[in-house]
DNA sequence: CGTATCCGATACACCGGTGTATCGAACAGA
DNA sequence: TCTGTTCGATACACCGGTGTATCGGATACG
């Protein structure tokens, strides 16, 4: 915590990046709330004196792993986003952005848990809302830079809107893939109704 | 629990539906996995003696609470739906269900609770989407019964195709009620969304 | 190497919730 | 009103997780 000056200390990386990476596991099976401290100290390989001295208790341990792995995701579909010229037609695009957003059901697992903290949490709420800005800002301006090939379609406005409707679509994929387990079904559904949304 | 033929009792009934509207405000509060019983039986005025006389534990009673609520979203919708005469624009239609289903925060809240609880839990999560099912046909028939006046994207095939879309839609939606609290925004915004994807 | 510092294991006291068994009060039916 | 049954309050034993204080071994650095 109170990172004075300390000294760089490296085993303390390990134990901490173990004690997330059981964190998420143990999350993803169990679900925030129905998890103990003591359940990711054992799944890590730690006793709860590693984990008071890494962190301050389950809320934070469990924001910080949000934010690295969000922030890993978001890095992915920008990547996704940029990597054909300014003007390729959006379905190629449409298709590595599914495809990476739908990668690992565990990450949805967590993300959903999430969602449902920030629903109850203002301040988590702000955080995650900014986060998803940030992912929504990338999506519109790629959209943008195409506009010339696709006309977007008239009801959703801008590329803005256009972005919005994406996430939602996203979300939405999400609610059912958490349901019905079928990746793949999943990703092609998503294509299918990006599609739908964004050259109607 | 065993009721094998026992007496009609009125009172216990009373206390039931104590129990369980108690329970939905305060899982709408602090969220499934945060909650005790005590918490529950102090909130509706009762001792843990009144609760597990009529419950066999928290999933139980949460699965119960979901039910109920779940069965009455189903009869407004349902009722929205069926409305108007056989043959008026889907419009409209859209307006009163979405009025219906974007209602009540609280309620959106214990509903993804439940989700993530059944993402979890195949058996919980097979009964979900049975539950979902019925509703997506109810509005696949609707869907359908307007083919006539307005025709539907070619991209999201059959009725039932649109009929995904919509659910997928409303997840969506419901997704970003829950972190910006804008229920009005919402509504418009799943109205908006609804009309891209059906009269595209 | 030596050593000052840091890290994480161990032990301890504590608390809140759980589930059950029991008993008095409320209630339906005659 | 009387009575047998049901409901729910009370009391009890119990457990699992929490957070802290302490200590020995590991580690970076001179």
């Amino acid at each position: 915590m109170g990172d004075t000056a300390g000294r760089v200390t490296r085993r303390r990386l390990r134990t901490r990046a173990n004690l997330l990476d059981a964190a998420f596991s143990v999350f993803a099976a169990k679900g925030f709330g129905h998890v103990s401290i003591e359940e990711i100290c054992e799944a890590a390989g730690y006793t709860r004196g590693a984990f008071y001295s890494n962190f301050d208790g389950l809320d934070e341990l469990f924001f910080a792993l949000y934010a690295e792995r969000a922030e890993l995701i978001a890095e992915q579909v920008s990547g996704a986003l940029a990597l054909d010229g300014p003007d390729l037609d959006v379905t190629a695009a449409v298709d590595r952005v599914a495809d990476v957003l739908l990668l690992d059901r565990d990450w949805l697992l967590v993300k959903t848990d999430f969602l449902v903290h920030a629903a109850r949490d203002p301040e988590v709420a702000r955080c995650l809302l900014e986060h998803r800005a940030r992912l929504r800002r990338a999506i519109a301006d790629r959209l943008a830079r195409a506009r010339g090939h696709t006309r977007l379609s008239a009801v959703l406005g801008d590329a803005e809107g256009a972005a919005h409707a994406v996430v939602a679509a996203y979300d939405g994929v999400t609610t059912r893939l958490l349901l019905d387990r079928d990746v793949a079904g999943a990703r092609a559904w998503l294509k299918q109704l990006l599609t739908a949304l964004l050259t109607g």
